[in-house]
DNA sequence: CGCTGTTTATCGAAAG
DNA sequence: CTTTCGATAAACAGCG
């Protein structure tokens, strides 16, 4: 039937001659995404002795584990372990080793990365494009996340999506057709993105996209080219409703699970089928399948965050769904309550509070993006020639 | 008509 | 090796 479609799938030899992203993925190492991992075991060791400043470098684009870390601050703060056990993962002596100082990152990622994905690299290109062109080390769920994370109401039009990332990222200045079909898609698969109908006071098209409140934690693990779990409904046959899945066995939860979704309590009202409508919002419940992996998942850092979200468990309420969803609709972008304000795992605004931390070159998309992105919304900041800066520059001097 | 959304399919890669 | 996730393509429905 669809002969005809996996054609030139991954053949664009868009820029540089990668054929498919492998390559120009390298920034993070599309190879090696977990370079998120093992960085993040990294920050947390420094994170163990007390490296303050670790805090920061976490704003690294290499390392989401920034991120990553700056949730911790947000939800347990530090504690020597804590962070471990976030990261569920393994850590590459090697990597360890690469862990220098907070230019340590800027190494990881300059060349490097290229390399390490470049391992198939049959490209010769002496030289890749800047890296401003290299793709950044987020999937387009984490990048939907951080932007919806940043705006001040919580929520995006598909439109100013694409903007907030065009805007950060060079990378994705070009085949805007390609990710942006790839956003939408996120967007409408992943349930952990909910549709809030556009106030009709609000000119544009299209609705707002907004997360879902027990999305939480999707990237407790610092990986944000990958999460645990997805909230998924069943691949199904047209029967939508699934389910299913106890997920209980995968389930087993462990400890707070419950990122994801609403693991169980589907009881009553929530139909077995996907969405609920609550108010105008749309939820799509998801079939609770919790995280399955995380070993350990000790009291994820983000725990009580997460039940910021999902109160306690009776939400699944449309009401309280909706609820919930419309606290963050709130315009009031930065004040709102100090723990409430969204404590994403993401929470931009975690990052932002990071302060510095922006290195040039890719050092700090995520903090510098923000920053940018920030400004750009900004009418004081109408230039947002910070980021320009930032990615502007010409890393390579040689 | 073009943008927004939804949905199906495929492939590659990571995780278990 | 099998699942699951993510990226990408593409067909298609709605809407302004």
């Amino acid at each position: 039937m669809l002969s005809a479609v996996k054609m030139e799938g991954h053949e664009h030899p868009d820029w540089s001659g990668s054929s498919y992203y492998g390559e120009t993925e390298c920034y993070a190492a599309a190879g090696n995404m977990n370079s998120g991992q093992p960085m993040n075991s990294m920050s947390s060791y420094m994170n163990a002795p007390g490296m303050a400043g670790a805090g920061h470098m976490n704003a690294h684009y290499a390392n989401p584990v920034g991120v990553n870390h700056s949730m911790m601050h947000a939800g347990v703060s530090q504690s020597p372990g804590a962070g471990i056990p976030g990261l569920g993962g393994a850590l590459p002596p090697s990597m360890s080793s690469i862990s220098p100082p907070p230019y340590g990152n800027m190494a990881v990622m300059s060349p490097v990365y290229g390399q390490a994905c470049g391992i198939r690299s049959r490209e010769p290109k002496p030289y890749r494009r800047s890296y401003t062109h290299a793709k950044p080390p987020y999937s387009y769920i984490s990048l939907i996340t951080m932007a919806i994370q940043q705006s001040g109401s919580k929520m995006l039009t598909l439109n100013e999506i694409y903007q907030w990332i065009t805007d950060l990222f060079p990378f994705y200045r070009q085949n805007q057709q390609r990710w942006q079909n790839s956003i939408r898609h996120s967007l409408s698969f992943n349930d952990c993105f909910i549709k809030v109908p556009r106030m009709p006071d609000k000119p544009g098209k299209g609705s707002f996209w907004a997360l879902h409140p027990d999305s939480g934690n999707m990237f407790e693990n610092g990986c944000y080219l990958r999460r645990q779990k997805r909230f998924r409904k069943i691949p199904g046959t047209g029967d939508k409703e699934a389910a299913g899945k106890p997920g209980s066995e995968v389930a087993s939860v462990t400890t707070s699970s419950a990122g994801s979704d609403s693991p169980h309590s589907s009881s009553a009202s929530s139909p077995p089928s996907a969405d609920v409508k609550a108010a105008g919002v749309d939820f799509k419940l998801p079939r609770g399948e919790l995280l399955p992996c995380s070993p350990v998942r000790v009291p994820s850092p983000l725990a009580h965050t997460q039940h910021l979200f999902s109160h306690h468990h009776h939400h699944h309420h449309p009401l309280l769904l909706h609820e919930a969803a419309t606290a963050h609709l709130k315009p009031d972008p930065y004040h709102q309550h100090p723990h409430y304000s969204f404590n994403h795992p993401f929470s931009i605004n975690n990052l932002m509070s990071e302060p510095p931390a922006q290195y040039g070159g890719y050092g700090c998309p995520v903090s510098g993006a923000l920053v940018a992105a920030k400004s750009a919304l900004d009418p004081a900041h109408a230039d947002n020639n910070y980021y320009r800066g930032v990615y502007a520059r010409p890393i390579m001097n040689s």
